[in-house]
RNA sequence: GGAGAGAUGGCCGAGUGGUCGAAGGCGCUCCCCUGCUAAGGGAGUAUAGGCUCAAAAAGCUUAUCGAGGGUUCGAAUCCCUCUCUCUCCGCCA
């Protein structure tokens, strides 16, 4: 959410950043809003200073023992009006709220311009694209021939978009899991954190996947739709959970509300967790294999810090998701999202995109993002600054890394030529000292 | 699932219709006193808004006592709904 002061100020400053953004700012609307909240605000809280001054002065009175009929003649209809001039202003309120809710972040100053994906810019590359002497296979192919990845089961389980995976193949999913914690806890400084998947919508709306993009995500109702209580509490919050699309939702809302000491600053989470997501807006993408599922894990870091030290965060975060890859020596590039790029709460958005021998391109594995003080005004997340006033934090949350698409770069990366895979050495402790993935072992 | 108790400022805690944003205490800040330390005296100490103002400062003002409704001229206080916490019983991975 943005400042609603900088925008009385600075509107026109802020409508055209977000023009680069690709996000039309209703100026117009805004500025008609502003208008009558302005009257309406003033005219309301006269008619609350009166009530309360008359009230005062009826209290007096009647201790003294005095007759108050005359006042109370006096302000008779005041309450209509006052109500009346109530819910205007409540009206008008929420539609103010409404336009601060659904509008994006602004992007931060060193995000370079841009219209599309292909304006993003490249950083910084590690290791290089391993050369093959035989015919490359995807992590499908390879999966299913260890007959270890079975897609057919997943659908006749839950559809498509979900996926079993069976014996070594699970187990390397599990292990890469614990190997990404144990670096980001042993070596990173994170505090591991076991959270809910289920939360509530004020989380939601914390962290900006609420109100705008609802349809992204699951939705749990206690007991179903035949819960009695849902006929009726439909549009209510508490009912409703949603299934979490990222552990950035309960990580991230842990501060909510709350006014964190200068001193513990700044704090540094991370969790492992399933990821839902509903998909709605990608039929026919990436519609083979793992990279794109309803149901997937990772392993996500957030930081919560002191404003001016978030862009340092940002990337020691980067580095932190990256050194995963480079104990995996997966190759991988940084790039830079553009403008246009960029998810609605970032103010600053690194990608690292790890190669993909079949698919001969580097894909998405981490994404990790300085929201600034986007989240942390919506959730009220504060700390107590330097002269001891409450001050808006500064969020940021970053893959560390996207566990099912981590298990696809490794299955491409280290696939041979007889159709096994070799499992990394940093894994292989974790694996019972197994160095290979092969049809015998899977079974 | 059954029975009961509770939720007040940074913390503890008083407050059951009227100048209550809230006594008192602790903590914290500043000042005074004091060889040092300890003790003592005084002042201050919530948050988010709005308006005035070029701005700062300041002033005026509104809202907030778990959340949301209601009653009332007036609600921390009365009524309703919800959430959460605690105690006892039952059940349970």
């Amino acid at each position: 959410m943005l400042d609603i002061q900088q925008l009385r100020t600075d509107l026109e400053n802020i409508a055209s950043r977000l023009t680069k953004r690709g996000y039309t700012f209703p100026v117009m609307q805004f500025n008609s809003l502003e208008a009558q909240r302005k009257s309406i605000q003033t005219h309301t809280q006269e008619l609350q200073a009166k009530r309360n001054a008359t009230s005062r002065q009826i209290g007096i009175a009647k201790q003294k023992g005095e007759d108050v009929t005359a006042i109370m003649t006096e302000i008779a209809h005041l309450g209509d009006e006052l109500k009346q001039a109530e819910n205007q202003l409540e009206h008008l309120q929420t539609e103010l709220q409404q336009i601060l809710l659904t509008t994006p972040n602004l992007a931060h100053d060193s995000v370079p311009e841009g219209n599309s994906e292909a304006d993003n810019l490249e950083i910084r590359r590690w290791g290089s694209p391993r050369l093959f002497d035989f015919a490359i296979k995807d992590h499908v192919a390879i999966g299913e021939q260890l007959r270890l990845l079975d897609f057919e089961t997943a659908a006749k389980l839950s559809g498509a978009r979900f996926n079993v995976m069976k014996g070594g193949l699970a187990r390397l999913h599990r292990a890469l899991a614990q190997f990404m914690l144990d670096t980001h806890i042993q070596e990173h400084g994170y505090t591991e954190v076991y959270v809910p998947y289920l939360v509530n919508a004020d989380c939601l709306r914390g962290t900006g996947q609420l109100p705008k993009f609802e349809e992204d995500l699951f939705i749990a109702h206690p007991g179903g739709n035949s819960h009695p209580d849902s006929a009726i509490l439909t549009d209510q919050d508490s009912c409703k959970l949603h299934l979490i699309p990222t552990a950035e939702v309960p990580l991230t809302n842990m501060v909510r509300n709350e006014i964190i000491p200068r001193e513990q600053l700044p704090l540094k989470f991370v969790a492992h967790t399933p990821c839902f997501r509903s998909e709605a807006g990608s039929y026919g993408k990436d519609t083979r294999g793992l990279i794109r599922q309803h149901q997937f894990d990772k392993v996500e870091l957030v930081h919560i810090a002191h404003p001016q030290e978030s862009y340092e965060a940002l990337e020691q975060l980067v580095s932190h998701a990256e050194k995963i890859l480079q104990k995996l020596e997966l190759p991988y590039r940084v790039m830079a999202l553009c403008t246009s790029d960029m998810g609605f709460s970032a103010a600053k958005t690194y990608d690292i995109e790890v190669w993909l021998p079949a698919q001969n391109a580097y894909r998405e594995i981490s994404s990790c993002s300085n929201c600034e003080a986007f989240q942390a005004r919506r959730m009220q997340a504060r700390f107590r600054n330097e002269k001891g006033k409450p001050e808006l934090l500064h969020t940021l949350n970053g893959s560390g890394l996207a566990v099912g698409r981590t298990l696809v770069a490794i299955l491409e990366n280290y696939q041979q030529a007889d159709g096994s895979v070799t499992i990394p050495s940093v894994l292989q402790s974790y694996m019972g000292g197994l160095d290979r993935l092969t049809i015998e072992g899977g079974k």
